[in-house]
RNA sequence: GCGCCCGUAGCUCAAUGGAUAGAGUACUAGCCUGCGAAGCUAGGUAUAUAGGUUCGAUUCCUAUCGGGCGCACCA
């Protein structure tokens, strides 16, 4: 929290500072610039803006920089700022903030992170609602991530927030699994039938099959149909837990159409002249509306009669909206991102503005077996599933792999790797910090050595002097700004980074820091403050990402 | 053809327009009879190409090349 504290001052004092100077005033409304200074310079926290202002100014930005650093004057924590070239101010910690800082986390570790100062938004995330239609495949496992992850960041930070799983269980589907799985039924009874063109193919029927109960023999499709969605949703509940992605609500699509919901978002919608009458259909004018970027106008009713799946989707979208939360948020594979523009114009037509509804593209994954890509085609039923997957890398290296990229960026996952080597996932590095420091404590408990509580640590803690030591406190400071970036990016992947980071400072600190040294009793407790600094930290960053913080390995 | 996303080290990936572009892994050589060697230390490689905007570009704009995904009265 300390450096979100410090940028708050120093912003203060900047528009003190530049209130008096006309030219400015161009750029007054804007949020200012802060950035991690590079590992060659001697500071903490970095403040560029001199180097936009000094145009403005028409002077030189390193000029600025220096008459900046002097009226901040005393800044609380922090040591007297330094201008440096080409005109950057430069923030360097002071000790005390620094063992300040570290009390603080351990005062309340499972609040770190939670800002003060924010604006507390109400979220709704809608991710995975995989089609019951099949065993959940290794896709979802990076909507799974990515949306439970950004779930619990969010939630920390201080943001009301909600995770939902929309099943599509109505419309055809349910009547071609039906006869799919009734084909595999007869084929295992021994006639002689094919799963219908445009079925499902997948292997998973036939086990279905092989537990059909001995009444399915009189069923109808649909029946059928039913049969294994029950059975399918089931398996998305377990393969979702088991994964450590919690829901709030599994919403079904058939409970909009018992509640009629379907018809009256179309009637709401005809009653505001949103929808229009074309070739025997009802269409929703979704292009031509602006920031939604639709090329054509999408169908809410066929010439049949049935609702189309995107009427049933505006009517789950306007749901959300009534039920209270002011932002939507979808996350989806990029094989759906060509209907994010229709469902932004739905929203438009809710009269929403459009920043309460915010789709989130994750690119599909590339799966490898060494060089050779796998090819996955869910019609042919040739898929690598998730509850394989985990079973054969384990939950922790799976999210913790699924985490670190951003969303935006395609992935290729090697099974050959995965399988056969896990320990070249980074997870084990991070767990491994958590793990020793663990070990650390059972030996001080030997040499009867305590961690110091709270209010000592905060004196002790000025012994940390060593470079190790120093940079260990400074990495502790920056987990908030850490969950920040995962904020602006709607993304957990700042975190594995940021874990990776600081596992790395903590071994070189081990090798050259005893930490338990009954000769030294000041020092040692200090150091095992900041090892359980250390180990809070990791733990709780790792509970983010849904990764266990073993004290074994 | 049109639209969206992506090309960074041998490989998998980072870097709100900022300073000398970071990790892991792989390769080589050293480190365990005091807290876990799943570790440390030291070695060197990268922004696809060509322009542009900017004090400053991996980041923004344009074009080209290469890859993925979409373009239904399917869901």
């Amino acid at each position: 929290m300390i450096l979100e504290e410090l940028k708050h001052a120093v912003s203060l004092r900047v528009r003190e500072w530049a209130k008096d100077q006309p030219e400015l005033a161009a750029g007054a409304g804007k949020e200012l610039p802060f950035t991690q200074p590079p590992a060659h310079v001697p500071a903490d926290l970095s403040f560029p803006w001199p180097l936009q202002a000094a145009k403005l100014l028409k002077r030189k930005p390193l000029d600025v920089a220096g008459d900046l650093a002097k009226a901040f004057g005393a800044l609380e924590g922090v040591e007297p700022p330094q201008p440096s070239p080409p005109g950057f101010v430069n923030f360097r910690l002071t000790s005390s903030a620094l063992s300040r800082n570290l009390a603080r986390i351990s005062r309340e570790p499972a609040t770190y992170g939670a800002n003060a100062r924010v604006r507390a938004r109400s979220i709704l995330i809608e991710f995975v609602s995989a089609n019951p239609t099949g065993p959940l495949h290794l896709a979802s496992g990076r909507a799974a991530t990515l949306g439970d992850s950004l779930v619990r960041v969010l939630r920390r930070i201080g943001h009301k927030v909600g995770a939902e799983y929309y099943i599509n269980d109505a419309g055809g589907r349910a009547e071609i699994l039906g006869q799919s799985l009734k084909a595999r039924h007869e084929q295992a009874r021994g006639k002689d039938v094919q799963v219908p063109e445009g079925g499902y193919q997948g292997e998973y029927l036939k086990d279905m099959a092989a537990d059909l109960p001995a009444e399915a023999a009189g069923w109808k499709p649909v029946e059928f149909g039913k049969w294994a969605m029950n059975r399918l949703i089931a398996q998305h509940k377990e393969d979702m837990a088991s994964f450590g992605a919690g829901f709030d609500r599994w919403f079904l699509e058939s409970e909009l159409h018992d509640a009629k919901a379907v018809e009256q978002t179309l009637a709401w919608l005809k009653e505001r002249k949103m929808a229009y009458e074309k070739d025997g259909a009802t269409w929703l004018g979704t292009s031509g509306v602006e920031g939604a970027d639709d090329d054509k106008d999408r169908v809410l009713v066929k010439s049949d009669g049935k609702p189309t799946y995107f009427l049933a989707d505006i009517a789950y979208h306007k749901n959300k909206f009534d039920r209270g939360w002011g932002e939507l948020i979808d996350i989806l594979g990029a094989d759906h991102h060509g209907y994010v523009p229709r469902m932004k114009a739905a929203v438009a037509a809710m009269g929403k503005p459009p920043e309460a509804f915010h789709a989130i593209v994750h690119q599909l994954v590339h799966l490898f077996k060494g060089q050779e890509a796998v090819k996955m085609s869910k019609r042919a039923g040739e898929f690598v599933t998730l509850r394989e997957l985990v079973a054969d890398v384990g939950r922790d290296a799976c999210r913790f792999f699924f985490a670190q990229r951003t969303p935006n960026a395609h992935m290729n996952f090697d099974l050959e790797l995965a399988k056969k080597r896990s320990n070249e996932n980074p997870v084990f590095y991070v767990q491994y910090v958590h793990a020793r420091i663990c070990s650390i404590f059972r030996e001080a408990q030997k040499a009867d050595l305590a961690p110091p509580d709270v209010r000592e640590t905060e004196a002790l803690g000025q012994l940390l002097t060593q470079p190790e030591e120093r940079a260990l406190l400074v990495k502790l400071a920056w987990f908030p700004d850490a969950l920040a970036a995962c904020e602006s990016a709607l993304s957990p992947h700042p975190l594995p980074t940021y874990l990776l980071e600081l596992a790395g400072l903590y071994h070189p600190f081990y090798e050259k820091c005893r930490v338990v040294d009954s000769s030294n009793k000041d020092l040692s407790r200090a150091r095992l403050a900041l090892c359980r600094g250390v180990k809070e930290v990791i733990a709780e960053g790792l509970e983010l990402l849904g990764v266990s913080a073993p004290e074994l390995m």
